[in-house]
RNA sequence: GGGAGCAUAGCUCAGCUGGGAGAGCACCUGCCUUACAAGCAGGGGGUCACAGGUUCGAGCCCUGUUGUUCCCACCA
């Protein structure tokens, strides 16, 4: 498969085309080799209404870094795909979609909408797993999920017969967050909360007997409809004689008593609250304190209801206008005061949550919070980074019920049963044939669906074939690392950790990852409505998905938002281009006999400069790996992406090419390094570019079939060379010093000029004539045992050489004299300061010795350096 | 009201268990050196928010202050 590389990297074809090809042979697939250990990532589920944005492409890009890097060290892998049915936000768009043709879910009825439904998943389910391949994620499609494919429901159902089995599940009436235009029920985790302007309108309530009245204040009065009490403070001794007696509703004429209720604060407002228990989740509790009637004055839509008398059917916005303009007409309007408060909207339409007293199913949390805290808090889950767990002790340990049941139509719809014949309620996994209680056939079945985060919380496990205890439930299960954004730890990885523990007692993976949010250039969270996403598909089409993938990745740590521009976008595709130009230029120099192993070339034979390279390599592998253990994949990319660039691409081959024009032997030995090195740095980043470091890989010459499969490198002791690492980076400074003077003097790159070298070890310098001839515009290179007093010549001194250069007229002596006793200066300066800390007790008996060889090592140098810098002075 | 994060070069951000202040972009100078001008070489630029403390040594640890962002709570 080798060819040459094209003149420009083409990343459209090339990644659809490898994509394919992977897919094809199957190396997303699970090795299933059991002599290894199993590593498993299971992918959040995007919802099948969405189109792929940043939001996708960022944790699941850290997803497939890691399921490619273990894969490359061995381990069995899997990745397990798929979607979700996203209950509420799918039936939203398709009653949306269905509105424009004029049909109603009623028109339609459950079947027909179900089957609408199912159509929709077919379509867009299948639109965004096509758009995830486009990122070159090496997850098993074969493996591929849906949250509401037959094995998921069962789990569901499963779960639920379990959780109403040992009291974890019920049905009661109680307050709970009603959305006016999804017309269902949510939890408390699905209300966002808005700060909104508005009014606070002092009321004026008249005692019944006639004795005189109440100021109280509210933001809502539109409920005042619904009120069965006034309460106050038991101990605001402004009202204590107050309690006990009745008001008179304004407008209503309904006469509600005044309770005492340390609910109240007495500092804020008139110190006396209307409650309200439908239509408040405060009210409604102290309602039951003190039995109060509970009377719902609006309808599921946010109208007002026939208890609203003649304000029945108007909006709840306008009645409250008309109730306003009415109150004040009477005098029961005190005053009215701007107020900004914060307001509750659903989190998918953001409609105004209505409070509503409505009969739901809860799943019961305490008893399923505490060990989901106890696991977490003993390490058996750790998150990363750490601080998450704060977030996550504080919601569990004040975790309410959880309002499951839902008012849709799509979705896990719940398995209970309830008998017209004896009014009880049959829980069956299975739709029964008869009543439980009463074995008579008069079945309904509960209308209602369960919120898409309960089947969402057995992802990890449903998805493996539980209840059945699978082979790959066995093998796979608990998964490894879960990533995701930090923004659904309480939706999702919360929910999934008790739901995990509960059904199987384990805990469902042993480390969460968490990414940050994608923003854009200004900061600001992507959306929709601000028009200011950057699609992930676009940023693809125009610069490939690697650079996309680079993008996101380097730099970042975990749980960071990301700051996405075009300028980052820019610099990561000029990588992909410096990476591939390189390759291309090794390519090319490959030569006509086949290069030889590394292994098989014989130490004596490697030059300086190739044991400098290895070693960096060898150093850059142990950092990779040991920073990728610790998910650190930010630092990693970055080391890379250094190495590649400043070493490989900067130092080496520039040094590696008097070798390859040689054609000789030697060319040989520097095809082997660089191809040796090549090949390591290519496996590094594939995990981080899989399709531009495939395509280079398959270009050269290669063991195995593909990279993904190829071996992770791994430290390797024989190919350390501490000696030839110094040597050559002796000669790398003295030639940045070199290039550096040549710079500052305006020396035109065509002047070369003969170098005067006097070193403590000439070798280095003499066989690394040809680097200066190439590299530092040296004419010849001639070594001295002593330094030659030439006029109008430059010196260059570094620690372990000084270089006399003679430039005849461009040579401002002044000047170089001037500057030579500046960098005496500092050197001396430098000296003092590590003199004093070498001198410092504290500092040689408490800092490790490796700190005090460094500092002794560093001195060393430096007064060599100002050595010879005074004897050029002198 | 509670909690968390952030504050480092003009901009965007790294900086792991305390010992060298860094990268990309931008800027300045010189280069089309046969892998790459999406490039090469050189360069300027920072009291690491502020004030204390711990330590031989603090961008990093502790306390406080200021600014900023987010999460949770939801007092009508």
């Amino acid at each position: 498969m080798q060819k040459e590389l094209a003149k420009q990297y083409e990343p459209g074809e090339a990644e659809d085309r490898l994509y394919a090809w992977w897919m094809e042979r199957g190396f997303f697939r699970p090795s299933g080799d059991t002599g290894k250990p199993p590593y498993t990532v299971m992918m959040p589920p995007p919802n099948i209404t969405g189109q792929l944005h940043m939001g996708h492409a960022f944790p699941y890009t850290m997803q497939d870094i890691l399921i490619r890097w273990r894969r490359m060290q061995g381990y069995d892998t899997l990745w397990l795909p798929g979607t979700d049915h996203a209950a509420i936000a799918t039936e939203a768009k398709i009653v949306e979609a269905m509105a424009k043709e004029g049909v109603t879910k009623e028109t339609l009825g459950r079947d027909g909408f179900l089957e609408r439904a199912w159509q929709w998943n077919e379509t867009y389910g299948g639109r965004i797993t096509e758009q995830l391949k486009k990122l070159g994620f090496s997850c098993d499609w074969e493996h591929q999920r849906f949250t509401m494919d037959t094995g998921c429901n069962k789990a569901v159902n499963e779960v639920f017969c379990r959780l109403y089995e040992k009291g974890l599940i019920y049905r009661g009436e109680r307050i709970i967050n009603w959305c006016p235009h999804c017309l269902t029920s949510i939890s408390d985790a699905e209300v966002e909360y808005e700060e909104k302007s508005g009014s606070f309108w002092h009321l004026r309530y008249p005692l019944a007997d006639g004795t005189g009245e109440l100021q109280l204040a509210t933001t809502r009065p539109e409920t005042m409809l619904g009120d069965t009490a006034v309460a106050v403070h038991p101990e605001d001794e402004r009202y204590k004689a107050f309690v006990g007696k009745e008001v008179t509703l304004p407008l209503v004429g309904r006469r509600i008593p005044v309770i005492a209720d340390s609910y109240v604060e007495m500092e804020f407002g008139t110190g006396v609250v209307k409650i309200t228990p439908a239509h408040d989740p405060n009210d409604f509790e102290v309602g039951l304190r003190h039995a109060l009637p509970v009377l719902n004055v609006m309808t599921e839509d946010g109208k007002m209801n026939e208890n609203a008398g003649k304000y029945a059917g108007l909006d709840r916005y306008a009645c409250r206008q008309a109730l306003v303009e009415e109150l004040e007409k009477q005098g029961y309007l005190a005053k009215t005061e701007p107020m900004r408060h914060n307001v509750g909207v659903c989190y998918r339409c953001g409609t105004v949550v209505e409070p509503r007293v409505s009969l739901q199913w809860f799943v019961k949390m305490q008893p399923l919070a505490a060990p989901a805290i106890e696991s977490v808090r003993k390490g058996d889950i750790r998150m990363i980074p750490e601080r998450f767990t704060k977030t996550y002790y504080h919601w569990m340990e004040n975790i309410k019920d959880w309002c499951v049941s839902r008012q849709l139509w799509w979705g896990h719809r719940i398995p209970v049963w309830y008998c017209a014949g004896c009014g009880k309620m049959t829980v069956a996994r299975e739709t029964p044939a008869c009543c439980s209680h009463c074995g008579c056939e008069k079945l309904t079945q509960d209308p209602d669906t369960l919120d898409t985060w309960f089947s969402s919380a057995l992802w990890p496990f449903s998805t493996l074939g539980w209840p059945e205890q699978t082979p790959d439930l066995a093998r796979y299960y608990p998964t490894d690392t879960l990533v995701t954004a930090y923004d659904i730890l309480f939706f999702w990885v919360a929910r999934m950790v008790f739901s995990g523990l509960e059904q199987t007692g384990q805990p469902p993976f042993h480390t969460v990852l968490f990414s940050g949010i994608v923003r854009d250039a200004q900061g600001r969270k992507m959306s929709k409505s601000l028009g200011n996403g950057i699609d992930p598909l676009e940023v693809i089409a125009q610069y490939g998905a690697d650079a996309l993938r680079f993008s996101l990745i380097t730099g970042n740590s975990p749980g960071n938002d990301v700051r996405l521009s075009d300028e980052k976008i820019g610099a990561s595709r000029n990588f992909c281009n410096k990476l591939w130009n390189a390759s291309r230029f090794i390519r090319m120099n490959l030569g006509e006999e086949a290069v030889p192993p590394l292994h098989s070339i014989p130490k004596a034979e490697l030059t300086e400069a190739d044991g400098w390279i290895l070693s960096r390599l060898n150093g850059l592998i142990a950092e990779i790996t040991e920073n990728l253990e610790k998910f650190e994949l930010g630092i990693a990319l970055q080391k890379i992406y250094d190495f590649l660039w400043d070493d490989f691409c900067d130092w080496y081959i520039e040094l590696s090419k008097p070798r390859l024009q040689a054609n000789e032997a030697p060319a040989r030995i520097a095809r082997a390094v660089l191809l040796h090195a090549l090949d390591a740095t290519l496996r590094l980043l594939h995990p981080f570019m899989p399709f531009i470091t495939e395509e280079i890989w398959q270009s050269l010459p290669h063991e195995g079939e593909t990279i993904m499969l190829a071996a992770w490198p791994a430290y390797d002791p024989a190919l350390a060379f501490p000696e030839a690492a110094a040597a050559t980076q002796s000669l790398l400074t003295a030639i940045r010093a070199i290039r550096s003077r040549r710079a500052e003097m305006n020396v035109p790159p065509g002047r070369k000029a003969k170098l005067y070298i006097a070193a403590v070890n000439p070798d280095i310098f003499l066989t690394g004539a040809d680097f200066f001839r190439r590299l530092a515009g040296a004419a010849d290179i001639e070594t001295v045992a002593n330094d030659f007093d030439l006029p109008e010549a430059v010196r260059v001194i570094t620690a372990d050489c000084r270089i006399t250069i003679p430039l005849g007229e461009l040579v401002d002596l002044e000047a170089e004299h001037k500057r030579l006793r500046k960098e005496l200066e500092n050197a001396e300066k430098q000296i003092a300061s590590i003199r004093a800390k070498l001198n410092n007790e504290g500092f040689l008996a408490k800092a490790p010795e490796d700190v005090v060889t460094a500092q002794r090592e560093a001195l060393r140098k430096t007064e060599e350096k100002a050595a010879l810098l005074r004897e050029s002075l002198a």
